[in-house]
DNA sequence: CTCCAACCTCAACCATCCTTGAAGTACGTC
DNA sequence: GACGTACTTCAAGGATGGTTGAGGTTGGAG
């Protein structure tokens, strides 16, 4: 197998290669080096790389994503049943995630046209207490 | 109308006093104050603040909300109208987020029990040329 | 009229996620 | 074997979104 610099795997994942060394510095990614000391990655450092670009614009943090990663072996390329893992772990919370943002929107939504001003249930028209909300079993725009 | 303070605010909305503080600081709500210059808010700031989390939580940032914020009138509550616009202008957003979501867990979904090790569709086999599959035309887990 | 919780400002600090720059080393091409 | 580009480390800086703490003031209940 052909390793990449740190300069292919920038340019082929599309990240600078001062994030890639911070994610190696965090433990996500990991590398060999050369006996010049330069970084070597695998191939499957691209596959790591795409899924933490992936996670953080859904909003996960470099700390649960290193959590994920770190399940997958470091010393042997990750088969398809080393991600199917991840797949099982994260379906919930993407589930989770989308959602909230389908609330949001249909929160919004609802607000065009209707006849919300004197609806109870609209947010619009009443005062959002969610501290109040909650215990009532409303949930208003919350996790 | 009866006015809030910062603590009735605080707990109403679930966000901390120094949140609020900064959020004011930052443009996003505005206050009056009382002959002994302490805060007092209306009503609607409630809805702001339900508004700036549940944004938040969707991935957008402070500055972003500010300037959907921006256009609500300052001098009297919001109407249902007011609210209307910022509905439109977000739904775009708001559907191309779930699409991104989505498209993770198909991804992440297909790679369990489908022969994706031998498609080229599939981006645990293939090498997620990031780069290379834009110009391409094949997205791979980007914007 | 006292008293305490809640408020005020301002500056400093924090976590996350990097970027930038200085000063030096490696690698591959001519 | 020299030349330039890409690499190295390490420290500092920066944006975002707040929190914390010191030192002082306000407001409402008793």
């Amino acid at each position: 197998m052909t390793l990449l610099t740190i300069g292919q795997l920038s340019d082929r994942a599309g990240v600078a290669t001062s994030a890639i060394r911070y994610y190696e510095a965090e433990g996500l990614i990991h590398s060999t080096r050369t006996t010049g000391n330069q970084r070597r990655y695998e191939q499957s450092t691209l596959r790591r790389v795409a899924f933490i670009k992936a996670a953080q614009r859904v909003g996960l943090t470099l700390e649960e994503v290193g959590e994920a990663l770190a399940t997958l072996p470091d010393n042997r390329t990750p088969t398809k049943s080393d991600w199917h893992r991840i797949s099982k772990d994260w379906r919930p919370r993407l589930d989770e995630q989308i959602r909230r943002i389908e609330l949001l929107r249909a929160r919004l939504d609802s607000c065009i046209g209707c006849g919300c001003l004197s609806m109870k249930s609209c947010w619009l028209s009443n005062p959002d207490d969610v501290a109040a909300q909650r215990g009532k079993g409303a949930v208003l725009l919350e996790p």
